[in-house]
DNA sequence: AATTCCATTGAATAAGTATTCAATCAATTT
DNA sequence: AAATTGATTGAATACTTATTCAATGGAATT
């Protein structure tokens, strides 16, 4: 009984909770599903609700309204992107050009890179009103990998006989470069794939920094393709 | 009284179909606007009118329904920027690399790449239900421009001693990147500068193809940014 | 001058939208 | 077992939306 009621004090209320974050997740899945399959404008309350299998009046019970569970959406998507790039950033060897091709592994890792995400991102970036909404959820944590990143170059290019130039514009260049590889494999996924993607990017950093990449032995182990086939089986 | 003659058979049906096509164009006109300030979901029949200053009715006598002025939307702006492209070569010199940067001023001409124009496109990109509109009005546009791309590529790559490579992979990635740095000109017109965006789009094809941009003159004619600053002046 | 033609209007219609809320249901607690 | 708490429902509400169409006005034609 004494094991019992510690579980009988925790356990109902935990069950609960549960099962509220459970339905909550459920109605965000589904609000990405309406995104990725009907567009922003496609997406209401009703077909929402349809997809997660609950009543229309129970979005309005666990997100305020529309542009609230938007907000959750863009929030939890956020979440797993940024925590994709701080795994890799911490596995990855702590050299500039190891950690810029770890946040390019995180970028197209099929949990940050998959039809279903693009599809929000690229939904929100591509519609003036709910520009804002991301701005306003996801600005911080943009600027945080930005800052990463302008980090990391600054190291690559300090003691470089190149001219230093601006590490943001730099840096700023190369995450123009993922979007619109991440645009491209949203809009012609038959002829862009992940892998080959990621490969590119890996290719272009290189080319920019030549000296850091050129080793044999780094080039064997970020040009290749073969040891990141394995992402394909993780797909989500 | 001959001059008004024959001013006077062709005058007022020319007058009449000159006031519809510029009545279709106004109508084409506040669509774009509805859809850089409000997106895709905020623009609706009643306000695409008002900001014609026109009736509701109007729009639905000029175009059947929306999704008609919609791809009346695109097929005008996709007009404009094949338009550009084609002109660009066409004052080009005719080396490839010339012919490469042509494309690269074409696509962040101020007529092609401007704050209204770009939130179209990605508007249509975004939205799920937009982009098979999308696809169906532009990618015979798209495609032609590609396989100029790859065409000049593959001058540009063959009798090198480097691997000639995919030369369509090469296009779709340059491609990729002219999209980035549209999609930054997009959601931080703040920070990115079109002139700049063209010039990190030109020295990007120059790390590609170094043996095509490495001479001083080229460098001077291509990188500079002075050459271009005149564009600024001639915003939409 | 009378008539034809056609651009233009905007109220009417029908379908869809987000949001609310009283009523229900089930789990939890007393 | 009874009471309480909180999750869940979906019909009702107020508002928007695209599209239609009979009526209007004015230019072009006769």
């Amino acid at each position: 009984m004494t094991q019992e009621d510690t579980t009988a004090i925790e356990a109902p209320i935990n069950r609960r909770a549960l099962a509220k974050a459970e339905r909550r997740q459920t109605l965000i899945d589904a609000t990405i599903d309406s995104i990725a399959e009907f567009g922003l404008s496609g997406t209401t309350m009703a077909r929402v609700t349809e997809l997660a299998g609950t009543s229309i009046g129970l979005a309005n019970f666990y997100f305020e309204n529309k542009e609230r569970l938007f907000e959750a959406v863009l929030q939890h998507l956020a979440d797993i992107e940024m925590t994709a790039w701080q795994d890799h950033l911490a596995k990855a060897p702590k050299t500039p050009a190891d950690q810029l091709v770890a946040l390019i592994d995180a970028r197209f890792h099929p949990r940050v890179c998959n039809p279903r995400t693009l599809a929000v991102w690229f939904a929100f970036w591509g519609d003036a009103g709910a520009r804002s909404i991301y701005r306003r959820v996801v600005e911080a944590t943009d600027d945080a990998r930005l800052a990463v990143t302008v980090a990391l170059i600054e190291h690559l290019t300090t003691g470089q006989d190149k001219v230093p130039k601006n590490a943001e514009q730099t840096a700023l260049g190369l995450e123009a470069f993922y979007d619109g590889l991440w645009l491209n494999l949203l809009l012609y996924p038959e002829d862009f794939r992940r892998v080959d993607c990621r490969a590119r990017a890996v290719q272009h950093v290189a080319a920019l920094f030549p000296a850091h990449f050129n080793s044999l032995q780094t080039l064997r182990k970020h040009a290749g393709q073969e040891p990141f086939a394995k992402d394909v089986t993780r797909g989500p």
